[in-house]
DNA sequence: GTCTATATTGCGATAGAC
DNA sequence: GTCTATCGCAATATAGAC
């Protein structure tokens, strides 16, 4: 808990309270209030209420330009997936406002969806979809499998783990000791699948 | 389009709006005018705004009663498996808006979430883990698996590929004609897995 | 840069006529 | 049952003092 500029200090509140309660949730007074700042705060930083939401979304997604470097290494597909599997959790336990945006913009989009999450979203199910394809010219992946359908499975599970959270805590361990035993649980259906 | 009584009219009218832009996002007014009647008669049918989201969300999830038959069928855990994934996709045909207040409650809760949706969705999460347990003692599971990681793997890709619409819309087919095709290779993945 | 005060609009709810 | 009119309040945004 740094001292920060009222810039900062802003972003960081609306960052949970946009989260928790979406756009139309929550009022500037409330936001204005909750930082310690006076309303008009928001107005000088941000040019309104719709501003403020744009830089905290911006700022959210920025990471998902990490998935360039998932694509680029010299590895082999498995690898890669186990990459993006590790990436997610990774992303969901440090940033832990990322899915509310993620969801509630899938949803109910804002302005902004179209042109801070979509592209986000968009290149990484992409990314995906090349690597499974590679897995599969390569042989190491089943030659019928269709690679959206793939791809799908594998960002599916490994974001609504975090989704369900709400609706599952008080009978799911959700914590993140249990992170290591997940993912690999996650790598094994996903490759081996669930038959004897 | 058959002629509607105002209370039929309004949940309609509703359940379209405040899935695209939930509770907060939409005024009385846009919702009566929406609905062709005088804003009067929300309090009148529904005692306000809140007591009309309360009943689009029961409507909504009344369906979930349905995983009880899936739960009691005299079947083989995998076709179990199988019915719950079939159930899960005509259930997102069927109700187009449920997916949103789906996510929407599970990531931005209202006073209703905890009443409503959380039964719903944890009993259909402890049902399925129930039928997965039952398929590693029967041994057509195999025996290390989780139960829990292989229900959140399960549910997450189910539910996934509509969530992603959105985002994906523009280079992955969505039609419901490619449903049946869908079904068969996330069985296919769930129970084989990827690799050769 | 930061505040207070205020302009203006839109909100949810309801009284009362029909 | 349904409407119109209106009350009281909270919303966003901003002008202007410091």
């Amino acid at each position: 808990m740094d001292k920060k500029d009222y810039r900062s200090t802003l972003i960081e509140t609306a960052t949970r309270l946009f989260a928790e309660r979406g756009l139309h949730g929550v009022s500037i007074r409330e936001l204005a209030s909750a930082a310690g700042v006076s309303i008009s705060m928001i107005s000088y930083y941000f040019g309104g209420k719709e501003g403020l939401y744009s830089s905290v979304l911006q700022e959210q997604f920025a990471c998902y330009v990490h998935i360039e470097e998932i694509r680029n290494r010299d590895a082999a597909p498995l690898n890669k997936i186990e990459d993006y599997i590790r990436w997610t959790v990774r992303r969901h336990r440090n940033q832990p406002y990322l899915l509310r945006f993620y969801t509630s913009e899938l949803t109910n989009p804002t302005r902004f969806f179209s042109e801070i999450v979509q592209p986000a979203i968009g290149r990484v199910i992409q990314v995906l979809i090349e690597i499974v394809e590679e897995g599969i010219a390569q042989r190491q992946f089943r030659k019928g499998l269709n690679p959206v359908d793939t791809v799908l499975v594998m960002a599916g599970m490994a974001n609504y783990y975090f989704l369900s959270t709400l609706a599952t805590e008080s009978f799911i361990n959700h914590s993140p000791e249990r992170d290591e035993e997940l993912i690999q649980h996650y790598l094994d259906i996903f490759t081996k699948g669930i038959l004897v």
